[in-house]
DNA sequence: CCTACCGATCGGTAGG
DNA sequence: CCTACCGATCGGTAGG
């Protein structure tokens, strides 16, 4: 599933944009022993990640279909076929982008429930789990997530089969939490249709949030449980 | 914003597939005085619904920008050029899309609430726009609003006020029944927060509804009602 | 509404 | 990673 693969050994060389320098500034000596990263190695690692980040803000703004990889590769300082040495296609990037996404929002949310007391209530664990969520979706990586969200049918069916496990993976801890509080009374639909509701209240609000002005992310988690879990 | 007109007056003429037949049989005479609708035009009326039909299902299987005038031309039993002497521009396809969309959801909406009894409940009223808004998401004419939902960017900016209008329109009767409800006690969160998130969970359903096997619309409906407003 | 077409753009590739 | 390019496709148009 790890699509992106170099057709070429990286060699060392001077970068073509820059004037040639006397060699012994432009290339110096190598030592002795296993290669170290090279000049080039290092820049292509940013050149990797400039592409993922800016197809995942173009894929978001723009839409899939609509970024060009023309696009892609201007924002990230290249030229039209520059982006097809580091993903073999198009849809490969999507995918690097969806993947990265999902990888950051796992993490993010194993990160927040590590958080939380062990004794701590379901109602204490649902507001983990909905204040993070709104940090993938509305925080400062946010463009990733959307995309993973709004652009799922541009992927290959392989591809998709990938994404869905990260996804089932980011989702499982929501539904113990969900049961334990129809178990308590704290909320009355069918956990499994309540998950699905409150996925799309969430999800959504990537259209209508606005960072200027509106409300900061832990009013929106305080509403969210307002409106979905009893208090009494 | 009415953007499609035709571009040369239409002439009753014969079908050009159609094998050639008497005159008395294939042009019948004309009336006196201000004509009537001619074949052609009839027939064109055909046509253009079957344009936007087909371009609000692929619009919405596809993408806008997936789908292309050719695809929904062929949808329509049309050559490639076709669609462009009906409509503009395959932005005005989209636009007429969305408007009907719309407008087919005020008036089942309208009739909704027609039918809620004068002195019911602020929690019948909501229940009816939820009920009617499952059936503009997910039933028989369910291609519309999706596309509306989910294409939005892809209308010009003056098309962008149109439909916002008649989206203003639509949910203009839902913040009294959520504040009434608030009012009661029977709505926790603040109102205009608790209709995003609201319409977030309805409309999010279009992902993840499949129509066989699964819940149907009163289910839904309760469902949701459950999770949102307090029994008591 | 069809036929025949156009210019623009797109994803992708070879070769260095 | 750039240069130079290709075939395919796309929205749209003229002319009938």
């Amino acid at each position: 599933m790890e699509t992106p693969v170099r057709r070429k050994p990286a060699l060392a060389r001077k970068s073509p944009k820059v004037p040639a320098l006397p060699n012994s500034i432009a290339e110096p000596r190598r030592p002795r022993g296993r290669p170290r990263k090279t000049i080039d190695e290092l820049d292509d690692g940013n050149r990797r990640r400039k592409l993922i980040d800016g197809a995942a803000r173009l894929f978001r703004t723009k839409g899939f279909d609509a970024a060009s990889t023309r696009d892609i590769a201007a924002a990230a300082g290249m030229h039209s076929g520059s982006p097809f040495y580091h993903f073999k296609s198009k849809s490969a990037l999507l995918y690097a982008v969806m993947s990265e996404g999902m990888s950051l929002a796992v993490q993010s949310q194993k990160n927040a429930l590590a958080g939380v007391p062990p004794a701590a209530s379901a109602r204490e664990q649902l507001r983990a789990l909905v204040r993070n969520h709104f940090e993938v979706l509305l925080g400062s990586k946010s463009d990733f997530i959307p995309v993973m969200l709004y652009e799922w049918r541009s992927l290959t069916p392989v591809q998709r089969k990938g994404i869905a496990k990260m996804k089932d993976e980011y989702e499982a801890p929501w539904m113990p939490v969900l049961m334990a509080l129809a178990r308590q009374g704290d909320l009355k639909a069918d956990p499994a249709v309540a998950r699905l509701f409150i996925f799309g209240a969430l999800n959504w609000s990537v259209q209508w949030f606005a960072a200027k002005g509106g409300k900061t992310l832990d009013q929106l988690t305080e509403q969210a449980l307002a409106l979905f879990i009893r208090e009494d």
